[in-house]
DNA sequence: CTGGAAGTTCAAGTGAACTTGAAATCAAGA
DNA sequence: TCTTGATTTCAAGTTCACTTGAACTTCCAG
């Protein structure tokens, strides 16, 4: 039989998984108790993955650069009944967050704002250059 | 002699002043343990304020308007030899500040460019969409 | 066999800006 | 006086994504 011609699955430890991602032991241990990552075999108690893994750290990663939380993303890869397309995931998830993300823009957009009129501020007293504020907690119109 | 034409200072509480301000007490008690409002007067133990601690807390509200953080608004309010005027206060404070804002602007903006993608995918599984990122850890262009 | 690197678990620490809880005190109206 | 509500202090809890520390165990080269 053509057992050598078969690509065996390398056994890699924790500890060049981490490397590879880019990661610390103690992150990759974080994602599997964290419900990211399933339990991968172990040899005397150590952990042993694959190579697929490294791509579901790549899924992680792509998350958390689109600004998912890890709760988020647990959901988004094991929160789906079986065979649920990427499209329909993401769809669940990444319109809320796109709202998110655009109401911290507005914020920052609106401090920006702010630092660049208390740049040219020429107020004697700092509470003067409060004064302009509105009189009361008014952060969000009703 | 017109005691009565003078407008003697209010003695207000905590509460009052809490409410007047939109806070709660306890963030009042934070703002002062936190070295931003100095200890007030005290009425069998309790604490006394003039109206004059309100605009400190406008002041306060400005600065975290502009993204400053308590121990940066602690030094703004009470950092500097005696009289430096707000510009100058402001000015060592808020390049830094806005750099910072610019940062985490330019960090959403990416997010939302890569959701806007996610948005859009149709690939079979998600370590498909994963494939699409550089190899490892170059979040920060070298 | 030995020493050191790498692995294990579990609890606790980090930072930010407050909030909450507990236990006690105080003021004021019915 | 009773009772309610406001206040006091202090420590600890909250949220998030990990990291760190302590105390062990295991693997591997020499």
């Amino acid at each position: 039989m053509n057992l050598k011609s078969r690509p065996r699955p390398k056994h890699l430890r924790i500890g060049e998984i981490a490397d590879r991602a880019g990661l610390r032991t103690s992150a990759v241990r974080y994602y599997e108790s964290a419900g990211l990552l399933r339990h991968p075999d172990r040899v005397n108690g150590r952990r042993r993955y694959d190579e697929t893994v490294l791509e579901e750290l790549a899924v992680i990663r792509l998350a958390q650069l689109a600004g998912f939380t890890v709760a988020e993303i647990r959901t988004l890869m094991h929160g789906f009944a079986r065979p649920t397309p990427p499209s329909e995931r993401w769809r669940k998830l990444a319109n809320a967050k796109l709202a998110e993300v655009d109401r911290k823009l507005a914020d920052l957009e609106h401090m920006r704002i702010v630092l660049r009129s208390l740049l040219r501020c020429e107020c004697p007293t700092l509470e003067d250059c409060a004064r302009v504020l509105p009189p009361r907690a008014a952060s969000r119109p009703g």
